[in-house]
RNA sequence: GCCCUCGUAGCUCAGGGGAUAGAGCACCGGUUUCCUAAACCGGGUGUCGCAGGUUCGAAUCCUGCCGAGGGCGCCA
């Protein structure tokens, strides 16, 4: 159960009691430790608005409550705050509850949704980089976090795999190699070898898009061709197809080494057929209109402070955009997928198109009552020099390059420290790759979502301090323990009261993860859940050193300590694994 | 030009209208006959960009200004 819950609760009745509204008995953890565990600060609210003295307020309560057998103490202080510690008694008492629960104490929901979430963004004629990181990661700690919560989570990365970047890729293609038998209308058969790889398609790619921007001709040839693909030329669609799945291949193998998994593996152009009739449809209805040649939908408001453009569904040439498909997506995943709430984990640059798409599906009457489309922006990763990362010569990183750097940097670290040393040689290349990928993932999780920060890899491959490895180690400590404890016939007895502060303060610590898993939901903030994580390795860690579990010679105390220790890997293993995280059992 | 986001310790970043604003790194010192030292303990730093406003109370909410980044019709 959520402690916090309980303890609002109790204070909620005494502000009852006194007439006042429940919600003042919000208790939270004490700002100042030194002084209490726990605060109510609803007294000073109530003085305001009952025109009385908060602090008799916060005395009539402190009154009521000292009498409760779960409160130890509760004191008013300063203006009017209530500040309470707890029994130990109570704290074994709902301790041994939520160590026992497989959920820790979280309230799994009662009314499961239908949850999707679109991340990652992978397209065609581009590897993953580091700038799909944040959205792959962030998506999918989003992703396990509702899913824990007890909703039915549909992962989808929607693959960029039907637009104008397609035509650009067939245009330059064609320009290069026009003898292929794609641009052959007689054709009729094609070679099952791509005539590119993913290699060529990331030279190719980022040359077209410049071209097109300066050169109108060869925009128009790459319109034209994005229509013709789109209408199904065979020739045109078998070389998609080879395109499609180069790019495809080596994107799921970065995502396979990040331990990232989708539900689905749906692309822009699997709503192809709806694009059509969706269009067809919007027209006659008059939500869509022509406009300068293209077909758009209006979405200003009134109350807007700006004008915001229209959506643009067809273009002027006849093709089909990315906000076409966007939008066929939204009703494919109404009708198909039943969604009641979809999480765009995409960059805030892409604020202004997806509150088109959000709007225009509501004009469009595609989204029923009830429905949230949601964009869970976040913020740009920078290079050291306070820019968009890249590599010395200017070019993108590659995901796997940065993934192989911090995998090497761990494999030093256990090479210089003298780690692991009587390990199998496969057990410590999966330990460095583990480890690498933790460093990676916590790096970036830890940060709040919104903010802009610096990849500066010297941080993220030191592995001390506030580090997803720190995390790891905590966790391998405990198993470490548990495993001897096995072998030497040390059982796990029941919680007893804490005596100890470390031990104390583990507790309260661990008691906690109910009220920071709801809250990292409620934001979609996998940081709380982070820094959660990190404040529970540190209690424990301290815990470690101060009580040497299996030498202790009280054997209720050590029971009782190994079972604490085994809650700290539950809750650790459980908080690492919503960020995305593999515990070894040995590093 | 308009709009959005951000500005917190030397650096990188947390911070939920509440008390004395916190971590990590870096720097200095200490801890190992004991469950993994990728650990633990101690040491000090702030005009919370600036100026107003709302509030019993503001890093947090509002307004203006300064600075940085981003977005603004047929790319994604």
């Amino acid at each position: 159960m959520s402690l916090l819950s309980h303890l609002s609760s109790i204070a909620g009745e005494a502000f009852t009691e006194l007439g006042l509204p429940a919600e003042l008995g919000e208790t939270v953890p004490s700002q100042r430790p030194e002084l209490a565990q726990y605060q109510v600060n609803g007294a000073m609210a109530a003085g305001k608005a009952t025109n009385q003295a908060p602090r008799e307020i916060a005395q009539k309560v402190a009154d009521r409550l000292a009498g409760h057998p779960d409160i130890e103490n509760v004191e008013v202080a300063g203006p009017g705050f209530i500040n309470i510690t707890i029994t130990d008694a109570s704290i074994a008492r709902i301790a041994a509850e939520d160590a026992a629960d497989p959920y820790l104490g979280f309230p799994v929901t009662s009314d499961p949704e239908n949850v999707v979430v679109d991340y990652a963004g992978p397209n065609v004629a581009k590897a993953m980089h580091v700038g799909h990181l944040r959205a792959t990661i962030i998506g999918d700690s989003l992703a396990r976090l509702f899913s824990f919560a007890g909703h039915k989570v549909i992962r989808d990365p929607h693959f960029g795999d039907w637009g104008f970047q397609m035509g650009l890729l067939i245009a330059a293609i064609a320009e290069e190699q026009p003898e292929l038998a794609y641009f052959d209308p007689d054709a009729g058969t094609y070679p099952s070898e791509s005539p590119v790889t993913l290699d060529d398609l990331q030279r190719i790619y980022p040359e077209a898009s410049v071209r097109a921007r300066s050169d109108d001709d060869f925009a128009d040839i790459a319109r034209q061709a994005t229509v013709r693909l789109q209408q199904g030329d065979p020739g045109y669609l078998a070389l998609w197809r080879h395109m499609k799945s180069v790019s495809e291949e080596s994107q799921r193998q970065d995502f396979a080494t990040l331990g990232v998994n989708f539900d689905l593996w749906y692309g822009e152009s699997d709503v192809h057929d709806r694009l059509g009739p969706l269009v067809a449809t919007l027209r006659e209805s008059g939500v869509a209109e022509e406009s300068k040649g293209a077909i758009v939908i209006r979405i200003g408001e009134d109350g807007d402070n700006r004008d915001i453009p229209p959506l643009i569904l067809e273009s002027s040439s006849g093709g089909f955009l990315y906000s076409t498909t966007d939008l066929a997506t939204i009703q494919m995943r109404m009708e198909e997928l039943r969604a009641d709430l979809v999480l765009y984990v995409v960059d805030r640059r892409q604020a202004d198109h997806f509150l088109q798409i959000f709007r225009a599906a509501a004009k469009a009457g595609i989204i029923p009552d009830g429905t949230r489309l949601e964009h869970i922006w976040f913020g740009t990763m920078n290079g050291p020099d306070g820019k968009p990362f890249k590599t010395r010569e200017g070019g993108v990183v590659r995901l796997s390059d940065v993934i192989e750097m911090l995998t090497e940097a761990a494999r030093r670290r256990l090479d210089e420290a003298h780690l692991a040393e009587d390990y199998p040689e496969a057990e410590r290349s999966s330990i460095a790759s583990i480890v690498g990928v933790a460093a990676l993932k916590f790096g970036d999780l830890i940060n709040n979502r919104t903010s802009d920060y610096v990849l500066d890899l010297d941080r993220f491959t030191s592995f001390e301090g506030k580090t997803g490895p720190y995390l790891q180690y905590a966790a391998v400590r405990i198993k470490s323990i548990l495993r001897r404890a096995e072998s030497e016939g040390v059982e796990q007895g029941p919680l007893l009261a804490p005596t100890v502060d470390a031990e104390r303060e583990l507790m309260l610590e661990l008691l906690r993860l109910p009220d920071v898993v709801g809250r990292a939901i409620a934001l979609r903030a996998p940081n709380h859940v982070a820094e959660f994580a990190y404040d529970v390795a540190g209690r424990f860690n301290r815990f470690y050193d101060t009580c040497h579990i299996l030498s202790e010679p009280d054997l209720a105390r050590r029971g009782s300590w190994l079972t604490l220790a085994a809650w700290a890997l539950a809750a650790l293993e459980r908080l690492l694994d919503l960020l995305g995280i593999e515990v070894p059992d040995r590093m």
